[in-house]
DNA sequence: GGACAATTTCAGGAAATGCTGAAATTTTTA
DNA sequence: TAAAAATTTCAGCATTTCCTGAAATTGTCC
């Protein structure tokens, strides 16, 4: 029956910070703070104990807690002698990130590809259409281009990705020598030698 | 005072799929679908066009173009002789992507940077605040990197992009190879050569 | 299986967000 | 600068989403 320690103030601002955040990513204030807090946790946590110290309804922590299992975001644990279930969010923020990619993938990209695939595969009734169809074809091979390179990426593990991306700059470069070698168009990008 | 055309059916499809998406993305419904049908357009259009077309009301439709404007996804054109506003999407569907991630950042981003930059200032007063610190400080850096890595991806042309994309695959295998080499722990991705 | 502890569901009130038409403002043209 | 056209603002109604406490369900222990 141990009494629940006031937050301190470190934590307090993070977890308001992400109980904001969550409303522009289409996570609710209350599924936000209740992650904030568990990323910040040492320890896991169980419904009643984030209840407390959120001021949040038992009810409305395992409606969060629901949700944030259904994105896969935190692990579940037990402690022995004690039947509650106790929450954590994985100890490796790419970990994280990784799931979190994963799950709106599944919840949105795929959806949008598959419309589009069905979209492409009708006969266009007329130019309007067929221009509608060029475009949807754009922003279908587009999205098939990010998510080919983000499953490999994913695949990696956490410091080998950290090292994809350190090299991103190294890469980078490379290819813009080569686009001048192979004389594509200029943008705005490959500025003239003014400076 | 041309009378507006029904959507063909394969328009109407993609537009309300992207109302429905839009609000996942804290993106209203309508900004959502205003969008979908600027970007499926052949020519720009007009505010009173979208409103018939959408069947939404003129202001509804004002609010939305001044969101979208904000988000910097829209370009303004004048017709010649019209003294009305055209608004078109970028041609491009990686200008559009790119102009997106942009705006996230500067809005949610940034601020979540600051925030943590300044709560990692601050003096831990407890083994908890110590352990949180530690914890933003991981997230932190996590952010730092994508976003760097992001920079100079953007900052590429949209084909160089596409190419550094289509890179990913062999990129990752030569790092794989590094892992092994250096005597990495093995995790599930890195499968021991049975096929 | 019964008692108790923990969790979930859910109806409905609260809060937030979206949408409209009317009025105000801005811009253009003559 | 007046009139007309285009656009924006905004008060208030409509809709959606959130959150709660009470009741129902599930799970555990003896």
């Amino acid at each position: 029956m141990s009494q629940i320690q006031p937050l301190p103030s470190l934590n307090r601002q993070f977890v308001s910070h992400f109980g904001e955040m969550g409303s522009r990513w289409g996570i609710n204030r209350t599924v936000g703070q209740i992650y904030a807090l568990l990323f910040l946790s040492p320890r896991a946590l169980n419904a009643e104990e984030i209840a407390e110290t959120l001021e949040f309804s038992r009810s409305n922590v395992s409606m969060g807690l629901k949700e944030l299992q259904s994105w896969r975001l935190v692990n579940l644990r037990h402690q022995p002698g004690d039947r509650r279930e106790y929450f954590e969010a994985p100890q490796d923020v790419w970990e994280i990130f990784r799931r979190l990619a994963e799950e709106r993938r599944r919840r949105e990209i795929e959806p949008t590809q598959s419309m589009l695939r069905s979209a492409l595969l009708e006969e266009a009734q007329s130019d309007d259409e067929r221009h509608a169809q060029q475009r949807m074809q754009e922003m279908y091979e587009l999205i098939e281009k990010l998510m080919t390179w983000f499953d490999d990426v994913q695949r990696l593990q956490p410091e080998t990705a950290m090292q994809l991306m350190g090299m991103g700059a190294a890469v980078t470069r490379v290819l813009e020598i080569k686009d001048k070698l192979t004389g594509r168009a200029k943008s705005k990008d490959t500025k003239d030698p003014q400076d």
